[in-house]
DNA sequence: GCTCATGTTCCCCT
DNA sequence: CAGGGGAACATGAG
């Protein structure tokens, strides 16, 4: 489920139960912790209060007053706020506070925690990033694109290079900016990138209130499946491997 | 039993 | 060094 468009309802979910409140307590299980450990994690974080969380691309990088946890949410991670007490199988970390408790949930285990003495650490933790795919500006999004020899999906789903497009997303972007994921990102005409850009701030905009990637009669969830049809031309849509994932794209629309 | 899954990292090859 | 391909990670769903 996480690509940026989650990952910002996540950030939503954080400030919305966390930001302001105090932590009276952390249950986690040792497999999502990649540099802590359960024990840590509580001392370090019990008696903290939590600001405002910032999202950068997929990362989500909660700030106290003192120590910073940083979350990745992997393939099938999600924050869920409860006020009941009770644990979730695939709960791998659960904040408790005085009114509730926010549990990050994930199933397939390969999000990661992260906690930091203060934001200096960050890139040790996220690896490098390019500019959040959100809030990049146009004249940025092309600089970064600018040299690059890469086909287009892959260059788009590189976190260094532009940070928080996902497989879904970027299929998004590229049947409606009508580019094929194989194509060099480097043959890009200057009007084919800057209709790339549009397209992707298209996508993230329709996505983002969602605060989830699905979204209907877009190439992201409903028409990734054997038989669906291109909305523009009505042709069938094709699927392959691209960048070392499942792609779905329009050959007829998509140059 | 089989295949596939919205992410990242690492290793090997060109 | 840049880029592509594949495997691995863990746990399901269909």
């Amino acid at each position: 489920m996480p690509e940026l468009p989650d990952v910002e309802g996540f950030r939503r979910t954080f400030q919305r139960y966390a930001g302001g409140n105090l932590v009276t307590g952390v249950w986690s299980d040792r497999d999502e912790l990649r540099n802590t450990n359960p024990t840590r994690l509580d001392r370090e974080l019990r008696g903290h209060v939590f600001g405002a969380p910032r999202r950068h691309g997929k990362w989500l990088v909660c700030t106290t007053e003192g120590p910073v946890l940083v979350l990745h949410f992997g393939m099938t991670g999600e924050l869920v706020w409860t006020t009941a007490r009770k644990g979730h199988r695939h709960d791998r970390m659960i904040l408790q506070f005085r009114d509730g408790n926010l549990h990050l949930r994930d199933m397939r285990k390969f999000g990661g925690v992260w906690l930091l003495r203060d934001e200096r650490g960050l890139e040790r933790a996220t690896g490098p990033l390019g500019p959040d795919a959100w809030r990049v500006k146009r004249d940025a999004f092309l600089a970064r694109l600018a040299g690059r020899r890469g086909g287009a999906k892959a260059v788009l789903m590189d976190q260094a290079v532009i940070a928080g497009l996902g497989n879904l997303t970027v299929d998004a972007t590229l049947w409606r900016a009508r580019i094929h994921p194989r194509r060099g990102m480097g043959t890009l005409s200057s009007r084919e990138q800057a209709v790339l850009f549009d397209a992707m701030k298209a996508v993230l905009r329709d996505s983002l209130p969602l605060g989830r990637v699905p979204l209907r009669g877009d190439l992201l969830t409903t028409l990734r499946q054997e038989g669906a049809r291109c909305p523009r031309c009505h042709r069938k849509l094709q699927h392959g491997t691209i960048a070392g994932r499942t792609t779905w794209f329009c050959a007829h629309c998509q140059h």
